[in-house]
DNA sequence: TTGTATGCGTTATCAT
DNA sequence: ATGATAACGCATACAA
């Protein structure tokens, strides 16, 4: 490896010269600049992270948590997407990107202390239990933290705009004709509440009963139990007309169960998703849905934690949502 | 961030001694260990992996190249279970995990540049132009690396048994009683062309004639371009009675082709896919499959590359195939 | 069995 | 405008 010893040498100057030549130091004449950066490329200089992160204190090295209990993690299309965009605009500011875990080999160690072990400026919280002694100990320690959807205190938060997406989505059913929705949800996380909440009072605002058997609980990315519920929306002696889903991708088990029962897709039976995943496009009919703008969030949150480690002192704590984008698909169809 | 240094004055002994007696070093009294191990343990006490990687020139740090020149990347599933094995099994063993990239901030470095920077072990190359000059450049260092689907020279590999897994494919569909088999494969890869070839192989040992207008292009992960060669398979004078798909996600576009023009499947025609991902077990009729074990191999790959690490000599570079597995689904009947 | 001294590559302070 | 020196936290050769 190169470093600035070998430069020091090549060029007759110090090493201390060298150093700051290299960072741009304003007290190193601009011919010296010139003819060291010039050596420094053609000897094909690096810095080493090491010896600068234990100098500095600062690693340009950015922790990312997806710890996921489900265990879907980035196999989760709105979670890779996300994670691809932290990534983007983490290389692009100059950041590079671990991942927290805990236990790394013998060592057992909880998010905080892996976070320090790796000097990391600062950690994307991007899917945890926010709920865990472990996550909570990182996010109200010193190191700089963003949340992904959900809210610590006196932290930035990186928020999908959930409520707006349900009641969007509710309001292009509504203006289709339709007055009896169902809505199959997932499990009972913040999120879910947030889109549950939406449902009704956007349903309320539009002076839709919604009586409480249309209101039931399967599971994110599950499509087996969306079928389950599907299948007993279905023997309500009142059906719905349209049926909203926890996600586009459990979507795909009440697509089976109608084609099973034998009704089409809109003209018996309309059906939303949630997330605006790949699949839900190229499925016939495509899926109406809400596109999460995950590309937007991902890269928000590296861009807010980098600023919040590179300037404090004008930094204030933000919760930024981000806008999706409803999908019009053409499984919303005016009822029979 | 507490120290050796901290823990040497608690304890009352030198630096030395604290370090010695954390790594385990046989000339330090069992009882001093313990008292100094113990005293780490409360202070919370973790070793500094900067300072580490510096004086040891190992940072146990891997990098990872996922480098799409589609774009797809992590959002394709099969390389997101690559990914998470790899994660996984580097952590299980004490390792981290970093993505390589080129281009961090304003630096412009190459693959192997940013392996220096970082420092880092060694690299998985999971997936890559393997004819970039930067990724050769990287596989021909002297940094351990392990490639997916891909053999450098005496390098380790892991390998996706393509071609015993199209085979099993061809056979199965054989026995299920086709003849008129018709193959829609990706862009021509080395993993393409493994495929292709095993598929032609496979057909000629088992005396099926392969029509060159059953040989047919699209591309990998792209629903469109497969329903369009659906299309162009439908319109033979003499139809394929069994259509294999690039994978399983752009067997999506063949479905939706084929329900478009009436035809029931498998009771009109029968369909295969490849990968296995989640998608393909939910949708009815299952798609019949091959699963490729990409759990095994990225552990398999970070298992390996380890072992290069730590055991450099005694280490051989093997090519490493693993075996997936034939998921029989419900879209391939009897030919009517 | 323990301690002293040194250096990994870098930046920062203070002389010169 | 440049250089000498120290320090970041750790591991290790060598001395005691």
């Amino acid at each position: 490896m190169v470093t600035i010893t070998d430069i020091a040498k090549a060029c007759g100057v110090s090493r201390a010269t060298v150093s700051k030549a290299l960072n741009g130091a304003p007290d190193i004449k601009a011919e010296t600049v010139e003819r060291i950066r010039e050596c420094a490329k053609e000897m094909g200089y690096h810095p080493n992270a090491a010896a600068r992160a234990l100098k500095m204190g600062r690693s340009y090295n950015l922790g990312v948590l997806f710890s996921e209990p489900t265990g879907v993690g980035l196999t989760h299309e709105y979670f890779s997407r996300i994670f691809e965009s932290i990534k983007a605009e983490a290389e692009r500011l100059g950041y590079d990107i671990t991942f927290i875990s805990q236990n790394l080999g013998t060592m057992t160690m909880d998010y905080l202390e892996h976070t320090r072990y790796r000097s990391c400026d600062g950690v994307v919280i991007a899917s945890a239990d926010f709920h865990d002694p472990a996550v909570v100990r990182l996010g109200e320690s010193d190191i700089p933290t963003v949340t992904l959807d959900y809210i610590f205190d006196s932290r930035t938060a990186i928020l999908s705009d959930n409520i707006q997406g349900m009641e969007k989505l509710v309001r292009y059913v509504y203006e289709k004709g339709h007055r009896r929705i169902a809505f199959i949800h997932g499990e009972l996380t913040s999120v879910t509440q947030k889109r549950l909440a939406s449902f009704k009072k956007t349903c309320a605002a539009l002076g839709i009963q919604v009586p409480p058997e249309y209101i039931r609980e399967a599971a994110y990315h599950d499509p087996r139990s969306s079928a389950l519920q599907t299948r007993a929306l279905l023997e309500l002696p009142n059906r719905p007309t349209c049926i909203f889903y926890p996600d586009d991708f459990s979507y795909i088990g009440g697509m089976n169960e109608l084609e099973r029962q034998g009704l089409q897709i809109p003209r018996q039976m309309s059906t939303v998703g949630y997330d605006g995943i790949h699949l839900s496009q190229v499925l016939r009919p495509k899926l109406t849905t809400y596109k999460q703008g995950a590309e937007r969030m991902g890269a928000e949150a590296a861009k807010q934690l980098i600023e919040e480690i590179e300037h404090p002192d004008t930094w204030l704590p933000q919760q930024i949502t981000v806008e999706g984008l409803l999908l019009e698909g053409g499984t919303v169809a005016e009822p029979g």
